[in-house]
DNA sequence: GAGTTTGAAACT
DNA sequence: CAGTTTCAAACTC
C-alpha cells in the first residue's frame, strides 16, 4: 500500500514507470546474466528472478489475470488473487489499504489452502505479486521452482514494495521492501513511505529465510542505481512450517533463493559503512562489521539474517557473498544441521498479539524463543536479544536482574502497564539507558498511533524494527499509551509466529521511517481464528484459549498461572485512544 | 574513532 | 550439558 497515496494514480504512475525501467533493466540479458550467473545451479534462483520479472511486469501490464490460476500452489494462488485484487484497488486509488489489509482477509475464503496461508499472504503483498508474475513465467515455459512456489506464498505485499520500490528519485532501490523477517529488518522500515526514499547505500541483498517458505525477489532493477541489486526478500512462514504444510526451509535451494545483489559492495567497507551512517536513513539494511568470521558465522548480523553482505558492510574477508553462493549455502546447511533453528526467527510473536485492535497489541505478545541470557545489561539493552527485538523476557530467559522494559522474565508481562508501575523502581540509571535506546521510538508512536494512516504505507515495515516500534516517550517510561505499542512491536513483525528480531536495525535507525503495519495483516489465520488468551485487550474470545500450539506461555512469557493475571491487567485496559486508530 | 562491555555463538 | 573461548554488536568515552 505504501504505493498508493493520495497522489492516487499518478503516484501509481510513477511506481509503473520505474518498476518498468527496473524491468526492462532486469530483462536484458546482461542484467539477467549477472544475476543467473551466482545462483545457477539453483533453481530456486532462478525462480526468483524468474519471479520478480514478473512481478515487474504484472505491474507494468497491469494484468490481473494471475487470478486465474488456483491451481498454483496453496499460498500462490491466493497470493495472485489478491494482488490482482490489491491491483484493481489500486488502480481504482481507492482502497490501498484495503487492499493490505482487507483484501487479504476477504479473500481467504475462496483460497482452497486459504486458512493455512492465509497469514502468510498478508505479510507478503510482494510475494503475490511475484507469484503472478511467476505463473507468467510458467506459461512462458519457465520452470519454476516448488520452493519459489511456496516463496511467493509468503510474499510481502507488492503494496508496500512498490513503494520502496519506486522512488522516483531514490537512487537506490533497495528494496528493503519485502522483506521477509529477516529482510523485514533489514529493509525495512526505514523507508518512510511517503517519503519514499532508499537508501542508495542499502542496495539489495540476498535474503536467505531459513525457514522461509516464500522467497521474494524484488527486483531493483535498476541496477547501475543499485549496483544491480536484486532483492530477495524471503519470508518465512507465520506458523510452523510443519503446521502450514511449508516446507522448512533448510532447503539450500531455498536458501540460494536470494537476493542477488551486488558485488560492487566490496570497496571501502569503511567508508561505506560510514557513509550509511551518516546516511539520512542508514538504518535501511543491515549491515555487519564482520573481521573473522568471513560472515559465515551467526555472529554475521547478515548470515544470520540470511542475507548477503551488501556494500554497506564493512566486513572483512566476507564470504557471505553470492559469488561464494556454494559456500554459504553449506555452511548455512551446516549450522542447522547444528541448530535446525539457528535460523529461524528469534522472537516469536504470540497469536494474540495480531489483533486487529491496537489496543490487544499487547507487549507480551511476542518473546524471544531461546531467551536471553543477560547478567549485567539487565535486559535494558541491546545486548539483550530481547529487548533488542522489541519483546519482554520469559520464563525461557536465564537472565539476571531483569528489568526488559517490554517485560520482564519475572512475570512482568505487561511491561507498558506494569511499567508504569514496575518502572518506579527501576533506578534513573535504567530509565535514562533505555531512553537512550529508545530515543527515537517516540516519534514512531505517533505512527503507530494511527496506524491506519501509517500502515499502508510501511512498504515494508517488515522488519525488525519493531523495537523501535515500541516507544516509550523518549524522555519518560512508557506512557500508558505506549503500552500497546510495546506489544504491537511484535506485531511489526509480520508474522505472528515468528520474526526475524535479530535484525531488527537499532531502534534509532528504525523509528523515523517506521510506518506501522497493522498486525492484524499479519496474522494467520489461526491466529486470528484462534485468538490466545492475551489476544486481546478488547476482544477476548472463547476461543482464547485455542492458542496455536506454538505459543506455549512460555511463549508468552507467562507462566499458566500468570497467565490469568495478564489477562486480567489486559482487560483493565480498556483501550487506547491513542492506539486506536478512529477512522 | 578507539576502546570497553556484553552476551550470543562456537568450541571443548 | 557445562564451561570456556571467540566474536561482533552495543555501548562508552
Amino acid at each position: 500500500m505504501s504505493h498508493t497515496n493520495q497522489s492516487g494514480e499518478a503516484a501509481e504512475c510513477d511506481w509503473e514507470s520505474l518498476i518498468t525501467t527496473e524491468l526492462l533493466n532486469f530483462d536484458s540479458p546482461n542484467n539477467a546474466n549477472t544475476y543467473r550467473k551466482s545462483l545457477t545451479p539453483r533453481t530456486a534462483y532462478y525462480t526468483s528472478i524468474t519471479s520478480l520479472q514478473q512481478q515487474f511486469g504484472c505491474i507494468v501490464q497491469g494484468e490481473g489475470n494471475e487470478m486465474d490460476n488456483p491451481s498454483t500452489q496453496p499460498g500462490e494462488g491466493s497470493c495472485l488473487t489478491e494482488f490482482a485484487e490489491c491491483q484493481d484497488r489500486t488502480a481504482s486509488s481507492s482502497q490501498e489499504n484495503d487492499c493490505l489489509g482487507g483484501t487479504l482477509s476477504q479473500k481467504t475464503s475462496s483460497e482452497p489452502a486459504s486458512h493455512m496461508y492465509r497469514g502468510m499472504r498478508r505479510r507478503c503483498l510482494v510475494f503475490e505479486m511475484v507469484g503472478g508474475r511467476r505463473k507468467h513465467l510458467d506459461e512462458n515455459s519457465i520452470s519454476v521452482s516448488p520452493t519459489l512456489t511456496q516463496s511467493d506464498g509468503n510474499t510481502p505485499s507488492v503494496d508496500k514494495q512498490p513503494n520502496s520500490i519506486r522512488t522516483p528519485s531514490d537512487s537506490s532501490r533497495c528494496i528493503l521492501p519485502g522483506i521477509g523477517l529477516h529482510l523485514n529488518a533489514l529493509a525495512s522500515a526505514p523507508k518512510d513511505l511517503k517519503v519514499v526514499k532508499h537508501d542508495a547505500s542499502i542496495p539489495g541483498r540476498l535474503v536467505i529465510a531459513p525457514g522461509s517458505t516464500a522467497t521474494f525477489r524484488s527486483a531493483m532493477a535498476d541496477q547501475d542505481s543499485f549496483h544491480q541489486p536484486l532483492a530477495l526478500a524471503t519470508v518465512e512462514p507465520d506458523i510452523d512450517p510443519s503446521d502450514s504444510g511449508l516446507p522448512h526451509v533448510e532447503d539450500p535451494n531455498q536458501s540460494s533463493a536470494m537476493v542477488v545483489y551486488d558485488e560492487f559492495n566490496q570497496n571501502s567497507p569503511k567508508k561505506k559503512r560510514r557513509r550509511l551512517e551518516n546516511d539520512a536513513e542508514p538504518e535501511a539494511c543491515k549491515r555487519c562489521n564482520c573481521k573473522k568470521s568471513k560472515c559465515l558465522k551467526l555472529y554475521c548480523e547478515c548470515f544470520a539474517a540470511g542475507v548477503y553482505c551488501v556494500e554497506p558492510c564493512s566486513c572483512q574477508d566476507c564470504f557471505n557473498k553470492p559469488i561464494h553462493e556454494d559456500t554459504v549455502l553449506a555452511t548455512r546447511k551446516q549450522i542447522e544441521s547444528r541448530n535446525p533453528l539457528a535460523f529461524a526467527p528469534k522472537v516469536i510473536r504470540s497469536a494474540d498479539s495480531a489483533t486487529e485492535d491496537d489496543s490487544s497489541k499487547t507487549p507480551a505478545s511476542a518473546r524471544h524463543k531461546r531467551g536471553c541470557n543477560c547478567k549485567k545489561s539487565g535486559c535494558l539493552k541491546k545486548y539483550c536479544e530481547c529487548y533488542q527485538g522489541g519483546v519482554g523476557c520469559s520464563i525461557n530467559c536465564r537472565c539476571e536482574g531483569c528489568k526488559n522494559a517490554f517485560g520482564r522474565k519475572d512475570g512482568s508481562i505487561f511491561m507498558g502497564l506494569e511499567a508504569e508501575f514496575e518502572d518506579d523502581e527501576i533506578d534513573a540509571q535504567d530509565r535514562s539507558s533505555r531512553d537512550g535506546n529508545k530515543h527515537k521510538a517516540v516519534i514512531q508512536n505517533e505512527t503507530e498511533q494511527n496506524p491506519e494512516s501509517a500502515p499502508p504505507a510501511t512498504p515494508l515495515s517488515f522488519g525488525r524494527p519493531l523495537v523501535q516500534r515500541h516507544s516509550f516517550s523518549s524522555k519518560k517510561k512508557p506512557p500508558r499509551s505506549s503500552l500497546p505499542t510495546i506489544g504491537s512491536s511484535s506485531g511489526l513483525y509480520a508474522i505472528p509466529g515468528l520474526v526475524k528480531p535479530q535484525f531488527l536495525p537499532p531502534q534509532s535507525k528504525f523509528d523515523r521511517h517506521f510506518e506501522t503495519v497493522q498486525e492484524d495483516e499479519l496474522l494467520p489465520d489461526i491466529l486470528q481464528g484462534n485468538r490466545s488468551p492475551i489476544s486481546g485487550i478488547k476482544s477476548l474470545s472463547p476461543n482464547s484459549k485455542r492458542v496455536s500450539p506454538p505459543h506455549s506461555h512460555s511463549d508468552l512469557g507467562i507462566s499458566p498461572g500468570r497467565r490469568s493475571s495478564r489477562k486480567l491487567i489486559l482487560q483493565s485496559i480498556p483501550s487506547f485512544p491513542s492506539l486506536t486508530p478512529q477512522h
